[in-house]
DNA sequence: CTAGGGTTAG
């Protein structure tokens, strides 16, 4: 064996960037660095294989006297996977100015970085070279032209490449079915999947991963169930698309069968079926999946483990989700620390968050945009206005994120949650982004919590050009009239809201008991667990109001009677589900309770009662933060 | 020595 090769399978082993750093010392000395193979292998692992170590490749590529055509391809595809792929037509410019020829290597590259920068405009240019230099009939770089026009948003392009093509493969089929849902052209997709030549398991894939994105999850399961062929992937495919739908019972029924098929799960039905828990709150399921990840050693699985500790913080178990971020995470990501500091976050330990950001920042791991969504997010649920205003400048100039609307949000909801309204609008006022309709139902949200007329309707104007069909808006808005006693404004917004025919967005509540999940909605009756919910309401109700409970009327939607009002409150769903959970569950243990909506300012009364009179721990998850009700008092010290 | 289509956490 020569000593080039040698050094060629030495670099195919490196794991880490150390690792890398002593095989180029023993390259340099030994004279091999210079020869291209093992110049190109270097380059190719430090620019692609490994992460974070695009610079030091780039630093060996400027110290090459004359780059080979592979040495370029290698650092276009390695910044065309980084944050910044624009980079990649900066060495394309380079290869052009040295006299280097692109081949079709250099232009799927190229085209993957215009894919990832979603930028048309680059991939078109990319296209015209791709033409100049003769490679459109290229069925590898007719593939990629496909894909990227459809990440870049120009389905029609992505349809005229392919129909261009003369020898479609079965892969350039796919790519083109993919290219249209895409852009939700369902209908397409289906054309285009019904005249196929071939297909083989890959085909059906896509249509169930379309399917379940578009949300049609009838004809993914429809399908599903007409494949001749069922692989890990299209199991794995079924039980993420129907978790990421909503549909819990359909994620764990598509487990289920996949099991009893002598199928085991795989990491990415593992990491779908913990989200479903984390979703449904079913904190039972879930812990069982756990002791399946340590026993299969898919624990070791970043994404695996990060699900997990996901599921835990959102199964109102923040210590469970803590010990996994502690002892079970030999490997730690961005997602990690950001999931970590999100659930402390959720609990209202704003501080404990902070604390966590502090700790990454030292270990030398760079948040992103999303972290900071996170920090911001524990800063506001925490009160700590200052705190969250600081970590906002620091964001461009300390760590050079972009700030995204979503950021701006969290600044609204920053100063509007802590009551500071006025500054809350002044800086919508000036933000340099034209302010959206989240932005402006935040403000909204901040007045119905500290009962701001006049704001209030202000927001409402601006939603009412933006999205007038939110019915949340509608509730939310005629909330505040309710507790100023504004009664005919009242009826005013229910009117509208009737008039446009919009429904007020009915709220849910779910419990697991024994590994099975009830949910209930307010005032439907038609089980006999849902009698059973109502009957137990009832009586805790009573109990209540022996002990001295008024109900706080102003929180429902419309001025009906009194008596009708205490009848729709007292029927609200995470009451069913409580009182389910008390009549079901041992005395003494703690009931968790997941909800669509927030909780409403009576539900959380009674729920203080509850956990006083009947001695229990009260876990309820709302929309956006948990509320733990012990002995009388929450954990969000009547703050969310 | 490199590439195109399907499933993965915040």
């Amino acid at each position: 064996m020569s000593t080039s090769s040698a050094c060629f399978s030495l670099f195919k082993h490196c794991k880490t960037f150390t690792h890398l750093l002593q095989v180029h010392a023993f390259a340099a000395k030994t004279g091999l660095q210079s020869h291209p193979l093992v110049a190109g292998q270097l380059l190719l692992h430090s620019a692609v294989t490994l992460s974070d170590t695009l610079h030091y490749a780039l630093r060996f590529f400027s110290s090459i006297p004359s780059p080979d055509p592979f040495m370029f391809n290698t650092l276009i595809r390695g910044f065309s996977e980084s944050q910044h792929p624009h980079q990649s037509l900066l060495t394309y410019a380079q290869m052009q100015r040295t006299s280097v020829p692109p081949d079709s290597f250099s232009f799927a590259f190229l085209l993957k970085a215009a894919a990832n920068s979603r930028s048309l405009l680059s991939g078109a240019q990319v296209h015209s070279h791709v033409v100049h230099h003769g490679f459109d009939e290229h069925l590898f770089v007719g593939t990629t032209l496909v894909s990227m026009y459809a990440e870049c948003g120009c389905p029609h392009s992505a349809r005229q490449v392919f129909d261009e093509m003369s020898q479609p493969n079965l892969v350039a089929w796919n790519a083109a079915v993919t290219a249209c849902f895409r852009s939700e052209n369902v209908r397409d997709a289906e054309e285009l999947f019904a005249r196929m030549p071939w297909k083989n398991s890959t085909s059906w894939n896509v249509m169930l991963a379309g399917y379940t994105k578009a949300g049609e999850l009838v004809s993914a399961r429809r399908l599903f169930l007409d494949m001749p062929f069922k692989d890990p992937v299209s199991w794995s495919t079924m039980i993420v698309g129907f978790a990421s739908n909503g549909d819990f019972d359909g994620a764990f029924w598509f487990y289920k069968e996949m099991l009893s098929e002598g199928l085991g799960p795989n990491e990415v039905s593992l990491t779908g079926m913990l989200s479903a828990c984390a979703q449904a709150g079913a904190f039972e399921s879930g812990k069982a999946l756990h002791g399946n990840a340590v026993k299969s050693g898919m624990i070791c699985i970043v994404s695996v483990a990060n699900a997990l500790l996901d599921m835990y913080a959102r199964c109102g178990n923040v210590d469970m989700a803590h010990r996994v971020f502690d002892r079970e995470m030999t490997k730690k990501s961005v997602i990690s620390w950001t999931s970590m500091m999100a659930a402390f976050a959720m609990y209202g330990h704003g501080d404990e968050a902070i604390k966590l950001f502090c700790e990454m920042d030292e270990c030398g791991i760079k948040p992103d945009g999303i972290t900071f969504i996170s920090l911001l997010y524990a800063c506001s649920h925490a009160g700590l206005v200052e705190r969250g205003n600081e970590y906002f400048h620091q964001m461009e100039d300390k760590y050079g994120i972009e700030l995204s609307i979503e950021h701006y949000g969290c600044m609204v909801d920053l100063y509007g949650r802590a009551g500071l309204l006025e500054e809350a609008y002044e800086f919508v006022m000036k933000m340099p982004i034209k302010p959206n309709a989240i932005i402006w139902r935040t403000l909204l949200g901040a007045c119905s919590i500290h009962g701001n007329l006049g704001l209030a309707e202000q927001a409402k104007t601006r939603l009412a050009e933006l999205d007038p069909n939110d019915s949340g808006d509608y509730v939310l808005l005629s909330n505040i009239y309710a507790v100023a006693g504004k009664w005919k404004d009242v009826a005013n917004v229910r009117r509208s809201m009737s008039d446009r025919r919009l429904i007020k967005n009915p709220g849910w509540s779910s419990i697991e008991v024994d590994k099975i999940i009830y949910t209930f909605v307010a005032s439907d009756i038609s089980s006999g667990v849902k009698q059973e919910a109502h009957n137990k309401l009832s009586e805790i109700m009573l109990r209540l109001r022996l002990e001295g409970y008024i109900a706080a009327v102003s929180n429902v939607l419309h001025d009906i009677e009194d008596e009708e009002k205490h009848d729709a409150i007292s029927k609200h769903s995470e009451k069913l589900a409580v009182a389910f959970g008390i009549a079901r569950t041992s005395n003494g243990s703690a009931i968790r309770i997941v909800k669509n909506l927030r909780v409403c300012g009576d539900c959380h009364a009674v729920m203080k009662m509850i956990s006083k009179v009947y001695g229990r721990e009260i876990v309820v998850r709302d929309r956006s933060i948990f509320h733990s009700f012990k002995d009388g008092s929450c954990s969000c010290k009547d703050y969310w």
